[in-house]
RNA sequence: GGAGAGAUGGCAGAGCGGUCGAAUGCGGCGGUCUUGAAAACCGUUGGCUGUUAAAGGCCCGGGGGUUCGAAUCCCUCUCUCUCCGCCA
């Protein structure tokens, strides 16, 4: 969310920016800086007539003090006109107020200047590829066909078991997950990341904190009997662990990488590439998460790109990163890099991490602050987080990159060691 | 699930309806002393809003109410603790 002070005083760098983002209603800028107005009149009245009545209720309190009744019986009388134009008043507030707020968790981030323009994927900016695109046999195929030939991941179960999208990983398809969960794990660990293992659902306050309310309402499960929400990512409860507090600059940065399930609706994405595990409604994730003074987040975020960077190589696959554009972008997204894997049989990028720099977007919902070192001034901190990594496409391609002649197929050798088997098949 | 107790500043812990943003202790910060440190002593120490700066306003779990005036009274919700029951 977007600051109602910060945009009154950029008013024209602020338009500029949704513009980039493809965000039509601009003319809400003006509205929330106009509102903005009238809402500190009010409240300067307000205060003012607040002030009154705390000073009239202190001498009532020391006329009675010093026994004298009817002194203070007759100041009570002025005390109802007061109370009823507060009253009235505070009323405007509070509209004024909500019609703010609701104004304001409707605009996007602002993007960062090194975003490009543009409005379609196609629009991204191809920061660097890196490794080979595999030419395979021509009888090379997808991983939904190798999924069933091997055995190793049952998406008809799953749909008898709950319903489509939700994969039963089998035997090595099993082992295949835990050993990819932690390898990533050791990897975020040894690059300084905390391990924290969060709770998978959340309530409202939380889910709202990192954007998915009331925005993705739609996207997540809800559990409304206890009205909690399944978590769409790790990202969700994991910041909210420095929700409303205030940390000091000495603290910062703070790391944290958790492995957790994430539950994803996906309402309204049916019919195109969603065959196999290209987009599943459950799927298993290790997400990074920083928090940064502004002044060094940037570092930080390049600092994330190279940490998946290094995962993508040990696995041995061919990746390229996008910067992405500004119509392509998050909603909460300052700055988001999308790495994509190549998947041989495909015969496409699939999206196998996103790596963001939120800026204040996210710690002014949730109020994560810090105090300078020198300045003692209490700030919002930069929050940043990017996914290290999502399991399914990553399997998707292992298993499609990596298949041989016979039709069997070779595991990268990072991972033999956690998996206790070199090949599938 | 049943019964009871409670929720106050970073922590602990006071707080007859009136001058309480809140005693006190600990912790933190600054200083005196010291070669340095500890101890002792002195001072200082919440957040939000607002302003050039102030003044002012708001915040004692959340929400609502009574009152000229609420941390203190009433209603309600949430959470925590203790005992019982159930249980991986």
């Amino acid at each position: 969310m977007l600051q109602a002070a910060y945009i009154a005083q950029n008013r024209d760098a602020v338009v500029a920016g949704l513009q980039k983002k493809n965000f039509k209603d601009t003319d809400k800028v003006d509205q929330i800086i106009a509102i903005d107005e009238k809402r500190r009149k009010v409240k300067f009245d307000l205060d003012e007539l607040l002030s009154q009545q705390n000073s009239i209720a202190k001498e009532i309190g020391q006329l009675f003090a010093q026994g004298k009744r009817d002194e203070a019986d007759a100041l009570k009388g002025k005390a109802p006109l007061l109370k009823e134009q507060s009253r009235e008043l505070q009323e405007q507030l509070e509209a004024l107020e909500l019609e703010q707020y609701e104004l304001l968790v409707t605009l996007p981030n602002l993007p960062h200047s090194s975003v490009p323009s543009g409005k379609t994927p196609e629009e991204n900016e191809v920061v660097k590829q890196v490794g080979t695109i595999p030419t395979m046999a021509s009888t090379a195929k997808p991983h939904w066909e190798l999924l069933e030939q091997f055995g190793i991941v049952d998406l008809a179960l799953g749909t008898k078991i709950t319903g489509a999208g939700f994969p039963v990983y089998l035997g090595k398809g099993a082992r295949l997950q835990r050993a990819l969960v932690n390898f990533f794990l050791d990897e975020a660990i040894a690059a300084g990341y905390k391990e924290v293992n969060p709770p998978l659902m959340v309530n409202t306050d939380t889910a709202f904190g990192t954007g998915q309310l009331p925005d993705k309402e739609g996207q997540m499960y809800h559990a409304t009997e206890d009205n909690y929400y399944l978590i769409p990512t790790a990202e969700v409860p994991v910041t909210n662990i420095h929700r409303d507090d205030i940390l000091a600059e000495g603290d910062l940065p703070i790391r944290y990488c958790a492995y957790s399930p994430c539950f994803r609706r996906e309402a309204g994405s049916y019919g195109k590439d969603v065959r196999g595990l290209n987009r599943v409604h459950q799927f298993e994730k290790v997400e990074i998460v920083q928090f940064q003074i502004p002044e060094k987040s940037y570092e930080t975020l390049e600092g994330m790109v190279s940490h998946v960077e290094r995962i993508l190589q040990k696995l041995e696959l061919p990746y390229r990163i996008l910067r992405l554009c500004g119509g392509d972008m998050s909603f909460s997204s300052a700055l988001t890099y999308d790495f994509e894997v190549y998947s041989a049989a495909q015969q496409r990028w699939l999206e196998v991490s996103s790596v963001s720099n939120f800026e204040t977007f996210q710690s002014n919902r949730m109020k994560i602050r810090y105090k300078g070192n020198e300045d003692k001034k209490t700030q919002l901190v930069h929050t940043l987080n990017g996914s290290a990594l999502a399991l399914p496409r990553i399997v998707a391609a292992l298993l499609e990159n990596n298949q041989t002649a016979e039709g069997t197929v070779l595991l990268p050798k990072v991972l033999h060691s956690y998996t206790g088997f070199e090949v599938i098949g």
